[in-house]
DNA sequence: ATTTAAATGTTGACTGTGTCCACATATTAA
DNA sequence: TTAATATGTGGACACAGTCAACATTTAAAT
């Protein structure tokens, strides 16, 4: 079994390749710059190969997908446990900051994460699964904020929602540039404050 | 002039009936179901009869997302200055409310309006503005909450862009369905509850 | 080791779609 | 009445997704 030898009529990992690909063509182009056929092309294998691992260009779409909300997954865990010490309100703050500058680091990447366009989550069990587990992740930092007497008289749900609202449609329109600003890491910066201040106040 | 014959050469007002049979099909089958084809198809006229009126599809659906945020404006002006007895800060949070329901009425219509798949903004400078207006109806009700002391301590527009974000991101959720509960109204009610709460807090 | 089955890759072909071009017809202006 | 303009039509092309039938390689079974 070759890896990744140029010439065997077997690729060795398609799959993979597959993968790293359309994100790369996903970074270069947008979502919409994907196409079987480039992507065969591309890889060098002939246009229809892609179809014995992937039913369809959803499904490729959507596996994409799911490895981007696993980063963003991870990401945000990181903000979270990064610095313990931390007052937990000020970490969920960073947490939001996190969410909102991995977005606008990958817009298309983005885009296509969320665009039911292309990913219909309800078509796809595998992204609702990770989809469910970003917002467990707020809850999760959201607990921590409890357990320090925080946020007293909410259900962590109903403010995990609300603050991946205002991240989700932060990172939207910012990446959409329907705000027109120029100093965008000072606007994600006074956003994430206003939200954690309003937290804040309920004690 | 014939208006709408069925047999005459000339439809009469190909224009406006291309925007409503548009919005029709949009509402229909989402974005994705709209073809130029089968618009053309569906009024009864050729396929190519469309090009007259329109440059490209862009152009046509970026028309379509320029009405469909005139729309939400008024929407939202109608909240903003419906009851004037009310405290501005709760006709901000009915604001929020009538923004989401708004969304969520007609959500392939939304999807249009933010799609960057269809509709680049930044290639559409009527669209632009139509932006810039909703985010300005929002910044109105803030000066009049801070007329009446609250707010006191942030920028208009920085709040604005808060709320914005919090509506867009909790529409968008709403309509993609990744949010797995029963009662809708009740999750708007509480998520602009919270936000409203914060922005209170900062009298 | 040989045969068989399964996995993977290839080419051809079909459909649907956006859109250009040249031409036709209707409407308006000269 | 004629000329110019606006509007509508059909042919044609390119591109994309994807099915079906066939080819080749690898793995499993005897």
């Amino acid at each position: 079994m070759s890896t990744s030898d140029s010439k065997s009529y077997h690729h060795g990992d398609l799959r993979q390749a597959l993968l790293e690909t359309t994100r790369q063509m996903i970074a270069e182009e947008g979502v919409e710059g994907v196409t079987m056929r480039g992507l065969a092309q591309r890889i060098g294998v002939s246009r229809t190969a892609p179809y014995r691992h992937f039913e369809n260009k959803a499904a490729l779409l959507a596996a994409v997908a799911q490895e981007g909300f696993e980063e963003l997954i991870k990401h945000l865990r990181c903000a979270r446990t990064a610095d313990p010490t931390l007052s937990p309100i000020i970490r969920f703050e960073k947490m939001g900051m996190s969410y909102v500058q991995f977005a606008i680091a990958q817009p298309t990447a983005y885009r296509l994460m969320y665009g039911a366009d292309a990913v219909r989550a309800e078509d796809h069990p595998e992204v609702r699964e990770v989809v469910r587990r970003t917002l467990d992740e707020l809850i999760e930092m959201i607990q921590e904020c409890k357990a320090a007497g925080f946020l007293k008289t909410y259900h962590p749900r109903d403010v995990g929602m609300t603050v991946w609202s205002a991240c989700h449609g932060l990172s939207l329109l910012l990446i959409d540039q329907h705000l027109q600003i120029d100093n965008v890491d000072q606007l994600i910066e006074r956003v994430t404050r206003i939200v954690r201040v309003g937290l804040e106040g309920e004690r």
